[in-house]
DNA sequence: TGTACATCAGTGAACGCGCGTTCACTGATGTAC
DNA sequence: TGTACATCAGTGAACGCGCGTTCACTGATGTAC
């Protein structure tokens, strides 16, 4: 089993959970979160089904762990191309294509809510790393008239904590999210089918009148 | 078991399949649509498990009756207060009301989709009559100048058939739909759980701009 | 008004199924001396 | 370099469970004559 190295266990570990993270994947696109079987899991990765508390305590860690994974998939993905510039339409795209490629990833954390299910703590930091991409990629445009919303988010802002940006920047973070997310999540459950338009048309003219 | 007239059958049948959907309702409520058990549902009715298959053919059907009854309570919703001379924000507060009310109900019909599973044809119908109120709420605004999306419209118009509005209509009833959605289905899933401010705020903005 | 009969509504037992998870056990791997 | 031993990774059998669904059967209900 390898080298003989220290950590050759651990690579081998890794490598492991990721075949399995894969193939829950590859399950979860096909037939959903909640047909997401671990017997079915190791069998297509060659192994017996107790094999895998090998790697996960339970089912629940496994979702947790795709959950986590998916968030910073995007996470990172923003960040990068913000990095290399991008502005807030090429942000947008980046969203759009990123749900695309995998609705039931984008599903599977901005979908339906299971009742009761808590998401990992980490999550909502992921999620406040996503929020500065966006307040950062506003805060170069001019702010403009504040609106009543405005003032309101003013005395509610701590959620933007390290940010010194006016609350209309805030705005239109906020704004930016909702309307990505309102375009896309009615795009990917079917809603626009037989409708005929680009939906991609429409996704660019909501986030074009946001300026 | 009643009076013996012409119907009596009819009319406990049709009380039965109330309750059993109703209870369906508080299940799905509780643990969402893919925890719904038939064998649960049976036991809190007050009868046994196969009794059911008197009522609906199986547990497919049940949820797609389910389901069109979840599209017809929104359109009745919005048509009624159409009727009464609701306007566009009335209108967007009718279905953030609707929504809000029952959660996992929203999400049932705008929430993940289950891959593989396809809606009933009728339900594509309701949701054809919900875009007319819209639309219909609409035609009342003055056109303003027409954008490039507009103009893609003009071309893929099929869908608003009867509707002697300019593509602008169009576009605005498209626009409201998905910033509705945008908020309520972040809203619903606890995305902006620990934020503070006041999502009816955000979605009242969100509307505003669109005038 | 009384009776015969078809239909309807329900029960309980049973089916096969796949699930998550535990357990005892085996063999391979890496490590310490 | 060789050996002893702890740890890791895996198997197969078994657990209890709840599921959707079928079946044979019973009794109640409504209807036709």
């Amino acid at each position: 089993m390898g080298t003989g190295r220290t950590g050759s266990r651990e690579r081998y570990r890794a490598q492991v959970r990721e075949e399995i993270k894969q193939h829950a994947w590859e399950q979860i696109a096909t037939a959903g979160v909640s047909a997401l079987s671990l017997n079915a899991i190791a069998k297509r990765v060659g192994m017996s089904g107790p094999a895998l508390y090998w790697y996960f305590a339970n089912r629940d860690e496994l979702i947790t762990e795709l959950i986590r994974d998916a968030y910073h998939s995007l996470a990172d993905t923003l960040r990068e191309r913000s990095r290399a510039g991008a502005d807030v339409a090429a942000l947008a795209t980046t969203v759009r294509e990123w749900a695309l490629s995998d609705p039931q990833r984008y599903f599977l954390i901005y979908g339906t809510p299971v009742p009761g299910y808590h998401a990992p703590d980490d999550t909502t930091a992921i999620s406040s790393e996503i929020m500065t991409v966006l307040i950062e990629a506003f805060a170069a445009q001019p702010p403009g008239e504040p609106t009543p919303f405005d003032a309101h988010l003013e005395n509610h802002r701590d959620w933007a904590d390290g940010h010194a940006v006016p609350a209309v920047t805030l705005h239109r973070a906020l704004s930016f999210w909702t309307r990505v997310h309102g375009v896309i999540s009615l795009e990917l459950a079917g809603h626009f089918a037989g409708m005929g338009f680009d939906p991609a048309l429409l996704f660019a003219e909501e986030l074009n009148t946001l300026r």
